[in-house]
DNA sequence: TTGATTTATGCACACGTGAACATTGTACCC
DNA sequence: GGGTACAATGTTCACGTGTGCATAAATCAA
């Protein structure tokens, strides 16, 4: 390491005991008065910097929490980091970041490594951890919050926070249906399993509940193993054909991202947005305000999701209860969606 | 902590000592490897995990290194840390991270703090540290690498890696005079003092080469005090009109977020692009090919910033010598930018 | 058999810090 | 003056790991 300086060599200088200096420094009353400002002068000086490994070390715990995103270029992503840093900041909380490339097997062995640095706590955003991985997530038992948690069965001695896809999915739908769509597309996101199913249900079950049939034929989703970010634009302007053929009028996406993807498929094609096909998004990501046409789409709180975490995790590390919990989602209306009347029925 | 589990427990419940257990488990070939094997085999029985604090702390090498950025949301950020992440990785490194707000007082408080957890390096994003925080700055003797470093006058003793901004300004700028504009904008960013003055620079002594004086009234510079990524957009907005008060035909800006603003304020204006005004941006972030028009730009090579700063790193580590890096940007042209004689002299 | 060499293991210490307990000195009370 | 209370500081150990040195057993050479 870098700064040999300890308290030791304080201690040496000013010929009493460490003890004395590590007492000084932190402002015990057991130490005189007079000495202890005399110490912690000389520490400024000789340019002491506490050493927090040993620290760490000695208290048992590190003042660091882990945190497994799948990529940290994801602009969703970058937002509820940014929530998770902010609130770990404020508490004194280091922030030991790792990727997982949205592979279970990544995440496990990122979950080891943090359990070797002994973080006191992990935050999985998107954990997709599933019975592959059980033994080996069992030996785990650090206090963790997942967010978004996408494995088909969740896993019981986790903490969850998420968003409520389910019913953000149907609050999509419903507004398409209001809008006069009959004929409503969805296109999805097969390496998001869980929150593609939810969103998949949310939007069959506003169908039904509006009685509209869902067509098989309306329905695409995205191959599971296309693991990266960047995929998503890729995968909807691919898409975008099958689910045309369907004869549907508006498309739910499972993100903007997605939708941005379709967007630009519709420009190549020359198939006008809202005019000719409605396309709505989910997330709100700050690109959904700036595309053109501005993307219609369902609003996740990803900073506050960040925070949430970062507080349900400091509950647990204070052994304060702990309830899992679902945030709400909000309908955000912009330029991509239109009265299905205007185009003609 | 959480796995009371260590090398004595071990060395206690096979009845040998705790050295041999650790030599055994770093396959010592010190051990007979029958005791090897068998303690290796009663360690993955019992759960042990080795706590890398009191290996760090023995080591006097944590294999971290602290990350500071200016925030997280922005998306040429994400790209760079994903491309600093990567390597580090690869290199058996872990990454604490840290966000500056653009603040210099924070970024020095965030190296300050990583001196206490004895990171083994240091990589600031723009740093913004200057004069002010020289005498603290000096006190902190871990190996650092700057990426785009924005202070007026660099430090010495820290190494940096940055993209070439006067020559990718240039880059711009002669693109814009070969399409025909005379009259070219200039919309800069005030908060990051060192890029935006060499993009400037650029600007200017490519102006000047092609024959056009440079005018006060084509140039409109953003706040410094506006810290937050999300400003840039908005900061695009409120500049456009006077640049266009000063009858410009085409507006080369500081970055791509500062060009999203400007699309937006034409679209409110009535302004098409690129046929009325055209635009150029800087960086390349995903954004610009999915916005319409898609925006031509200067690339910023993000990813292998990310990468090469760590390698850049990983050389001081091993003391090897390590050369101050400026990298090329290269031109990239979509759909904001057309001839000058299009719309008629 | 004896001494030298090799093999396998244990002991003691160090990394830097913090805390329980021990020690010294001082003032106070009866 | 002797005991007690308290203030200020030192001694020792612990956190978990790794390493230099010592030790013991075993092998080998002569």
């Amino acid at each position: 390491m870098n700064n040999p300086i300890s308290i030791r060599d304080i201690a040496r200088a000013a010929d009493v005991s460490h003890t004395t200096v590590s007492r000084a420094l932190r402002d015990s009353p057991l130490i005189s008065l007079e000495v202890r400002t005399q110490l912690q002068q000389l520490a400024r000086e000789m340019g002491y910097t506490p050493n927090a490994v040993a620290q760490s070390l000695k208290a048992r715990q590190t003042h660091t929490i882990g945190l497994i995103v799948t990529t940290i270029a994801d602009p969703f992503v970058g937002r509820v980091v940014r929530g998770i840093e902010a609130a770990a900041q404020d508490a004194g909380f280091g922030l030991l970041l790792s990727v997982s490339n949205n592979d279970p097997e990544q995440e496990i062995a990122a979950m080891e490594i943090f359990h070797r640095r002994r973080v006191d706590g992990l935050i999985i955003a998107a954990a997709r951890l599933s019975a592959a991985q059980a033994d080996r997530a069992s030996r785990i038992t650090i206090p963790t919050v997942l967010i978004n948690p996408q494995a088909e069965t969740p896993y019981e001695h986790f903490h969850t926070l998420a968003v409520n896809d389910y019913s953000g999915a149907q609050m999509a739908t419903r507004y398409l249906l209001a809008l006069g769509h009959r004929a409503i597309g969805y296109i999805g996101a097969g390496n998001r399993p869980g929150s593609n199913r939810a969103r998949l249900s949310g939007y069959r079950d506003a169908l039904r509940a509006a009685g509209v049939a869902p067509q098989d034929a309306w329905v695409r989703i995205a191959p599971a193993d296309h693991r990266y970010h960047s995929d998503d634009v890729s995968d909807g302007q691919a898409l975008l054909p099958d689910v045309l053929a369907a004869d549907v009028s508006a498309i739910f996406c499972y993100n903007d991202m997605l939708a941005v993807g379709v967007t630009l498929a519709c420009r190549e094609r020359g198939i006008t947005i809202p005019e000719q096909l409605s396309i709505m998004g989910f997330d709100d990501i700050e690109l959904a305000a700036y595309v053109t046409p501005a993307l219609s789409t369902i609003h996740q709180p990803k900073l506050r999701l960040g925070q949430m975490a970062m507080e349900m995790l400091l509950r647990l590390l204070k052994n304060e209860s702990v309830e899992n919990t679902v945030l709400p989602t909000e309908l955000v209306v912009r330029e991509s969606t239109v009265q299905r009347a205007i185009c003609g029925t």
